[in-house]
DNA sequence: GTCTGTTTAAGTCGAT
DNA sequence: ATCGACTTAAACAGAC
């Protein structure tokens, strides 16, 4: 594979596999579903070295959306005119790169295989595919809902000063470049909590730090109201170029079913729900699990509620 | 015609 | 050395 022999990173081959970059923005949205174009673009804004010989690449990118079993292709409603269908991360492919690596993973998923991963997630593709589109019907609704909770219930502070542990999927973008990135020199950038410096990695990797990128490792730059209920940056990276966190769903959200959103189950399980037993993220550092806190498993029920009472 | 999605094949590279 | 993950290329079909 050519490497290119510039001096500067920016039009540099990230160190991301096609895997990862779609992972990414598959995370990067609100939905957590997203169409090919969408993908492409996220991409290429994000990283120039994208934005050339994109037949190549991004017939690449097809051929793993296709081939690997964590991406799941979830069919258009007819609501929602189109191209293409919508791709999503399979729930149960947990964190693939758990190695920190985000060029080669020690296993792929596969389904079917041995995950450790949310026990009530459906193996099966169209399941799955079925179960994921529930999910981003809830996750649009939890985020309309939290974007209007200036402060949770019980004393729950919004700041992520506040929730220093909040658990972030391993796929999300600020997840990604908080963990260690070990510069082509191996150089590696770190501050005090394990993310990497801002003013470190920026020079090096400008289309990353640039706009927007860092919003969730600089978070103190926002407005308090930018926040969700997790304490994330509520902006949205692919709807306008900015950060949009993984809205929670929470495990048991009612007894019952969901007034206003039909066909949920009762029990919504935690992928993607940021639950600490449906996905480990990797700790920069130590390389091992960070669980969430107990509170936050309230935190998302209020927004779900809170997403109920606006339907 | 273009875009999307699937499949096959060959080659590279890292881990064991 | 071997295996498996990943990249790249290409051909093809179907949808828009």
């Amino acid at each position: 594979m050519p490497r290119p022999g510039r001096n500067t990173y920016s039009d540099q081959k990230p160190p991301y596999s096609y895997i990862s970059l779609t992972a990414m923005a598959i995370q990067s949205c609100p939905e957590k579903m997203l169409p090919l174009s969408e993908i492409y673009k996220f991409i290429m804004d994000r990283f120039p070295y994208y934005r050339e010989n994109t037949q190549r690449w991004q017939n690449s990118l097809r051929h793993n959306l296709s081939f690997n079993d964590c991406f799941i292709k979830i069919p258009r409603r007819p609501d929602q005119p189109g191209k293409g269908s919508f791709w999503a991360l399979h729930p149960s492919c947990g964190d693939m790169f758990e190695n920190g690596s985000f060029l080669r993973r020690r296993k792929r998923f596969k389904v079917g295989g041995l995950q450790a991963t949310d026990p009530l997630a459906p193996s099966k593709p169209q399941d799955a595919a079925h179960y994921l589109q529930q999910q981003a019907k809830l996750r649009l609704s939890a985020l309309h809902a939290a974007a209007h909770l200036p402060q949770m219930p019980g004393g729950y502070n919004l700041s992520p000063v506040s929730q220093p542990s909040s658990f972030k999927h391993p796929f999300a973008i600020e997840n990604i470049i908080a963990r260690e990135y070990k510069m082509p020199g191996g150089l590696a950038a770190f501050s005090a909590s394990g993310y990497p410096l801002h003013n470190q990695l920026a020079p090096a990797w400008p289309h990353m730090y640039g706009s927007g990128m860092m919003d969730a490792a600089a978070p103190l730059s926002m407005a308090p109201g930018d926040y969700s209920a997790y304490g994330m940056p509520l902006k949205s990276i692919c709807h306008g170029g900015q950060t949009l966190p993984a809205i929670p769903v929470p495990i048991k959200p009612t007894p019952t079913s969901v007034p206003g959103l039909p066909g949920l189950p009762a029990h919504i399980p935690a992928f993607l729900a940021n639950s600490p037993q449906s996905l480990s993220p990797t700790s920069p550092q130590t390389g091992q699990s960070s669980p969430a806190g107990p509170g936050e498993p309230l935190s998302a029920s209020a927004a779900l509620q809170a997403a109920v009472a606006v339907h």
